[in-house]
RNA sequence: GUCUUGUUAGCUCAGCUGGUAGAGCACGUCACUUUUAAUGAUGUGGCCGAUGGUUCGAAUCCAUCACAGGACACCA
């Protein structure tokens, strides 16, 4: 089925064209010697000059037919390399003999990648071009490209062929760009920080570092199953407990669970935990944070988030019982018992779960009530210790704990929180998500008891904090689905042909 | 997982209350030596997502399935 369309059939007959004629379309020898943002910047001074050009340069640049005009004798091809777009003059009569009519003209089309050499000049209509005195083919393309003016818009193509969304849509390449300066920017942040970075394992004997279902796999030569990691905070934590003070790592995790414009089952996070410092100075590193990003991608500090404006200057702290009612307007009397709560929620058709416990239910009204209305970057301070079963206890009032969560623009960007290093403590509350587990919550934490055996060395008292990198980059590129800063989004197979095995 | 909207030429899209399938771009042929989505002429191109059903007759109506988009639920 490979090659039984018509215009690539088409096409294939014209690298064979090419071939008997001594061309090779998948020539290696480029020679190219500039690339187009160069070459425009290098000789923009030809539009100062009385005639328009300057036959003494000579440049070879190379790149992909995007626009093919043919007039007669003369033609006009914009190439395209990753730099930008050229506009190339190529007049029969500055070729070798019968290669314009002949090769050109007949063989080489829109979307075949070539070479040209000439010297720059500029055209009647004032655009900076390069005169061609010599093409070659390096690169034919059998498919034909997507129309040209609006090139390719179908959501399903554009993501299952990433490489045709590349090719027609430079704005796509530009936020890959952005994704790549944010990690690259975050790896820098923290190492001039002193954090070290680390690779800690993506198969766990146990899922643990959040609640999650995750994906199984299996190690043949040891006959046991393995899962992908959900997170690596357990692994890192165990990195503070052998000495390191700040470590960090941005990798993959994975979770088994639904995909929509925020969720892809692989996604990427930076995680870092700091010894000898508390949620306090995760917030003011978070902030540190930011501004360096906005510094080095020349963000402006108002950001337009679809139709929101971000103010990144305005980083606020709210404890999470308080935004429930100065933000979500919950009665204050009704955030810290659970009949009323239930009861609240049911008024609003809000349907809870049985047996959730007051942390679980503040949550839910925190999630109903209040998420979607944090625009600026607020910190959500003090959350309850039953949803927070890794966090260390607030010293004041042990039924929260030392953690925040960044909301920006309704969403959550990074959850941050004092360790818990008291092993016994942390005992308990795996033996409570055991229960929570057994209660039918499918999600709940597992006992990790050499967890447990290394906080039982001593973990100097560490905060940690999970950054979601996707989620940070829709909110710095404006993009609205998981699926646009992921170059490969997990997709369904078209066939049907992947059977599950029962 | 639920609801909802899509799926027609390589791409972007029309196609009314059922009557043998349309445009633009691309492609072929011709003309054209400074164009800008070049232009003019002309031609080729389709199992109308898949399978069933209703009907004399289905791209169109109905059902099921597949894939996608959006919303909701859950989570990051």
């Amino acid at each position: 089925m490979a090659f039984e369309n018509k215009f690539i059939q088409q096409r294939i007959e014209k690298a064979e064209v090419l071939r008997e004629a001594g061309f090779n379309p998948y020539s290696n020898n480029s020679q190219r010697n500039t690339t187009v943002e160069k070459y425009l910047n290098v000789n923009s001074d030809i539009q100062d000059k009385e005639d328009k050009r300057d036959e003494n340069r000579h440049y070879i640049v190379s790149g992909r037919i995007k626009l093919l005009r043919i007039m007669g004798k003369a033609s006009f091809v914009k190439i395209e390399d990753e730099s930008g777009m050229l506009q190339i003059y190529i007049a029969r009569d500055n070729l070798p003999e019968d290669f314009y009519n002949t090769i050109f003209k007949k063989n080489i089309e829109v979307g075949d990648i070539i070479e040209v050499s000439g010297y720059p000049f500029v055209t009647g209509k004032g655009e900076l071009s390069l005169h061609a005195n010599e093409l070659k083919l390096l690169t034919k393309a059998i498919a034909p490209l997507p129309e040209k003016f609006h090139g390719v818009t179908d959501k399903e193509i554009r993501y299952r062929k990433r490489y045709l969304d590349l090719i027609m849509n430079a704005e796509v390449r530009k936020t890959f760009q952005t994704r790549s300066k944010v990690i690259s920017l975050t790896r820098r942040f923290f190492e001039d920080k002193g954090f070290l970075e680390v690779e800690t394992p993506m198969m766990h004997p146990i899922a643990g570092g959040a609640n999650a279902k995750p994906f199984v796999t299996h190690h043949n030569a040891l006959g046991i199953d393995r899962f992908l990691r959900i997170a690596p905070e357990l692994y890192l934590k165990r990195l503070i407990v052998g000495g390191f003070e700040a470590v960090f790592e941005i990798n993959r995790n994975f979770r088994n669970e639904g995909m929509d414009a925020t969720h892809n089952p692989e996604f990427t996070s930076i995680e870092f935990y700091w010894a000898y410092k508390t949620y306090k100075d995760l917030i003011e590193i978070t902030k540190e944070y930011f501004q360096y990003l906005f510094e080095h991608l020349n963000l402006p500090t108002i950001l337009p988030y679809g139709d929101m404006e971000v103010n990144f200057e305005n980083f606020t702290e709210v404890p999470l019982i308080e935004s429930l009612t100065t933000i979500g307007g919950v009665p204050a009397e009704m955030c810290n018992d659970k009949e009323s709560i239930v009861a609240f929620l049911k008024s609003k058709n809000i349907t809870v779960k049985p047996g959730m416990n007051l942390g679980q239910l503040q949550g839910e009204l925190f999630d109903e009530f209040v998420e979607e209305k944090l625009i600026d970057p607020t910190f959500i301070t003090e959350y309850p210790v039953e949803i927070s079963p890794l966090a260390r206890r607030s010293d004041e009032n042990p039924a929260i704990t030392e953690r925040f969560e960044l909301f920006i623009a309704g969403r959550e960007i990074a959850n941050a929180f004092s360790e818990l290093n008291d092993p016994i403590d942390q005992y308990e509350r795996f033996k409570g998500q055991g229960e929570a587990k057994e209660a039918g919550d499918d999600e709940a934490h597992e006992m990790d008891e050499d967890f447990i055996d290394a906080l039982s060395y001593g973990m100097a008292p560490t905060a940690g904090q999970g950054i979601g990198i996707d989620r940070l980059v829709m909110l710095l590129t404006n993009e609205h689905s998981i699926r646009d800063v992921l170059l490969f989004p997990a997709m369904k197979p078209i066939h049907n042909d992947t059977q599950e095995q029962e």
